[in-house]
DNA sequence: ATAGAATATTCGTTAAGCCGGATATACGAA
DNA sequence: TTCGTATATCCGGCTTAACGAATATTCTAT
């Protein structure tokens, strides 16, 4: 509940894997529903939900409601030095990850 | 045990507080003694080795012998990604974590 | 060979953080 | 208002990882 970001907390997000793949679908899709991330990932619906909410919390990433449905972004008044390391770092791990494409499922 | 560095595996080193902070000494210095860290952050030798000991299996770090001296310093052959991202991370962590200069003991 | 200094590793304990099923909340439609 | 859908949060169990004292290792000097 807690919203400072610094250097090691940006890091602490991205240093686990799932949060990584999360960031890595949002950074190329603009927008991303969360049933999407859910069906793409394979992962139970709460633990998407809860990683999202700590990637919120750290102000890395903004929620949109639309109807029941929530759209996840790239935060979009990051400081240079938060977007210079989020690209550093999602470019390769991008090929790291195997990735699928984004699912639409909604 | 395992020497495979990728950006999340980078992301968790820099993501615990003490390794951001031994990153940005080590960084800033281009070579550093152990005993020259443990004086400047405080921490127990065993803490301080235990962590730089993580920061050489992922590859962020390279150590160099020297009678009983240890001297850390940035892994040389880091991919470019690798820099950009520490480089990013570690500029703004200089300020948050209030870094006090690196304090000679050796 | 022995002693001492610097660093690494071991080990038991403790804290942090992940997991996913269950439940709660928020919203749209009927 | 009631139901169904999408998402968030709760909670108990479990795993990972941090901690620091103690010990082991590695090297120098005598």
């Amino acid at each position: 509940m807690n919203n400072a970001l610094d250097p090691t907390r940006l890091a602490r997000c991205l240093g686990e894997e799932i949060r990584m793949k999360l960031v890595c679908l949002v950074v190329a899709h603009e927008e991303v529903c969360v049933c999407d991330l859910v069906e793409t990932l394979g992962a139970p619906q709460s633990t998407i939900s809860r990683h999202l909410a700590q990637l919120r919390d750290c102000g890395v990433v903004r929620a949109r409601r639309d109807g029941t449905w929530m759209h996840y972004a790239l935060a979009p008044d990051l400081p240079d030095w938060a977007y210079t390391a989020i690209d550093a770092l999602v470019t390769p791990a991008r090929e790291q990850l195997s990735l699928s494409a984004l699912k639409k499922a909604c």
